[in-house]
DNA sequence: TACATTAATAACCCACCAGTCAGTAGCAAA
DNA sequence: TTTGCTACTGACTGGTGGGTTATTAATGTA
């Protein structure tokens, strides 16, 4: 657990290391970590910085303040992956149905599935307690996540795939179920034992089959 | 916001009221009004017993700690009342489509837009740090809400209204909506300007209709 | 008016933590 | 080997907050 903050000092190797370089990576790393695990609030400083190897001191060498180093993290595991996933739905081929599944999907493989869920539940949760951290979200998170799936829904209606819809709502819709599973997975999932929802992936196939095709007996196709 | 603390004292009135009966109800009142702003954790017992009027050795009177005063504040806003609900449903007559509309509606007017959805907010955003409260949530609250929604989907499908489902995931896509209502309205809703939803009235609306019969283009009805 | 009961208080205890800063030690150049 | 630079440290500060308890005062009773 906390090994590797111990590992240098166990033998031989020296107490005080200068990694300038590699400082900064690791101190991201292991913030994500107790970010994901804790929240923004109850994550202690010190504890960050032992997990890195480091003392508090250093972690406030490279990082202003807590928040400050809780944006850099948010750009680090979010915010820069947006350009590489705008690229892919440019110049996606294929039904909006197909293209809407695979967004679903390939979100839940790249970011539902791994710590950087965690991030957008602790967002989430202490918006209010932290307004500067919930605009800053806003602004480099969510208004990019919306326009993308915006466009998807926007690329069916023109093609006559999908119905005249309220895009504005329509994208909380397909949101939804997404904060959803991020939420679930790091609050009720993470404790109650009877709380586990039986598979992740399960329940987004089976959510873009319903909001495709609706739940009614008299099926369309 | 805090004047009826004050108001006692401003005139004429005793300073130490004893009001035996009155204080836990005061007590539970104000105790939401904080849970709800700040969660769990950011909640002061300090604060709670000013906004009630009393001082926090008073609190402690009434309630054993911060956690009890937070169990008791479900058991008073959401668990008390399942039975009416339950009522309600085992004696409705009309389709399982209006059924559910129904019932995602009126949660809405009872639930989602009062006070008391914060508290699921509260929950599931504090959950990893308070296990203890996330059981007792789970057990009090999610238990009998998912078999009330399971039980309105089992009556769909035996009446052969909605086509055969795995009801254990199907719970969930209903309660999705719902889970992301409450947090968006206690989050984002309320702190960044442009992160306003809408209308949740209209979201539901839109909600439903697409569970019952998809966005694709080729209507069913 | 004097007394008993108990609701309510406020000062107190102890532990916690973001951020700071004066000092320490690793490293390279001279 | 010495000197200078700086990455790194950890003790310290100032403030906070859950829960306790000795004390105070409101109320009923005789």
């Amino acid at each position: 657990m906390t090994t590797e903050a111990f590992s240098n000092a166990n033998e031989s190797a020296p107490k005080r290391e200068r990694r300038k370089e590699a400082r900064p990576g690791e101190l991201l790393d292991a913030a994500l970590d107790l970010f994901v695990e804790k929240g923004f609030s109850a994550t202690r400083a010190d504890e960050v910085a032992a997990r890195a190897g480091v003392s508090k001191g250093t972690l406030f060498l490279y990082f202003q303040s807590k928040e400050d180093l809780f944006k850099a993290v948010v750009r680090e595991n979010i915010a820069n992956k947006f350009p590489t996933w705008q690229e892919e739905f440019t110049t996606f081929e294929g039904s909006s149905a197909d293209m809407l599944r695979y967004a679903m999907t390939s979100w839940w493989e790249r970011i539902g599935k791994t710590r950087a869920s965690g991030i957008t539940k602790l967002v989430m949760s202490e918006a209010q307690n932290f307004p500067e951290i919930a605009e800053f979200y806003q602004e480099e998170v969510i208004k990019p996540g919306n326009a993308m799936i915006r466009r998807i829904l926007e690329r069916g209606v023109q093609s006559g795939e999908f119905r005249e819809l309220d895009l504005e709502q329509a994208v909380h819709i397909i949101v939804a179920p997404m904060i959803f599973l991020m939420m679930w997975k790091h609050s009720m999932g993470a404790c109650a034992a009877s709380a586990k929802i039986v598979d992740p992936e399960q329940f987004i196939h089976m959510q873009v089959d319903v909001l495709l095709h609706g739940m009614t007996a008299h099926q369309t196709k």
